[in-house]
DNA sequence: TTATATACATAATTCACTTATGTATCCGCC
DNA sequence: GGCGGATACATAAGTGAATTATGTATATAA
């Protein structure tokens, strides 16, 4: 697990890249969805993880659909127009930082 | 600028590397060095950098020596041996945190 | 003389997170 | 048949690293 003070910021560019790579997704395969892409590293509480989608889809980002799998509740979201959008924009930002980050920190990455 | 919640829980990364590599500083000196290496991206403010200096100078990480410049005081700070062997740790640990960040972003970085 | 830069410091506030808790279903196992 | 662990949602309380605001003081160029 890494230092979860490097996570913060973070969370809303992983659900909004995850959603435009994966397309439509409900939270807890998001959780396992990142488990898997980091292998382990990354694990998406859910107390972050679910208020994280709410603000996204009140700011207009997300829009859901909510489904019975049996008799349990599944919500499906997806990217909105404005949410394909802003994935770009923040993925583009996380980028420019990481670039920032090791001119300061005189890293090599990659 | 940077988006300032993508700077979060870095900070602590960034004073301790830059003190590594540059030696022997102070607190103004250290906000305009990472100005510099940044080309003006990364603005450390006072309010986050002072405390964070005291703070990894209570832990043992660094030491301080107080000189007057005229009527002026500088507090220069320099790594203790467990504060270079910290610097090292995080700057890694931030490696890792990009490398794993990129697989699940899935970007090329560098 | 006045704004800007230099140089330190700390208190109040913000807010994204963690931790804790709650509800409920599904399924394998002994 | 019940128990733990996984699945699946949600929210409230608490934390802590940052921002914002404020304060003190000297140096310097317009």
């Amino acid at each position: 697990m890494h230092s979860p003070e490097l996570l913060k910021g973070t969370l809303q560019t992983i659900v909004l890249k995850v959603l435009k790579d994966h397309g439509k997704m409900y939270g807890y395969e998001i959780t396992q969805h990142v488990k898997d892409l980091s292998e382990g590293r990354l694990l998406l509480t859910e107390g972050a993880l679910y208020p994280t989608l709410h603000k996204l889809e009140a700011e207009g980002f997300l829009k859901t659909e909510t489904i019975m799998m049996g008799k349990r509740v599944r919500k499906y979201y997806t990217l909105t127009t404005a949410g394909r959008s802003v994935a770009k924009e923040r993925v583009s930002e996380f980028v420019d930082f990481i670039k920032t980050m090791s001119n300061v920190l005189q890293v090599q990455i990659g």
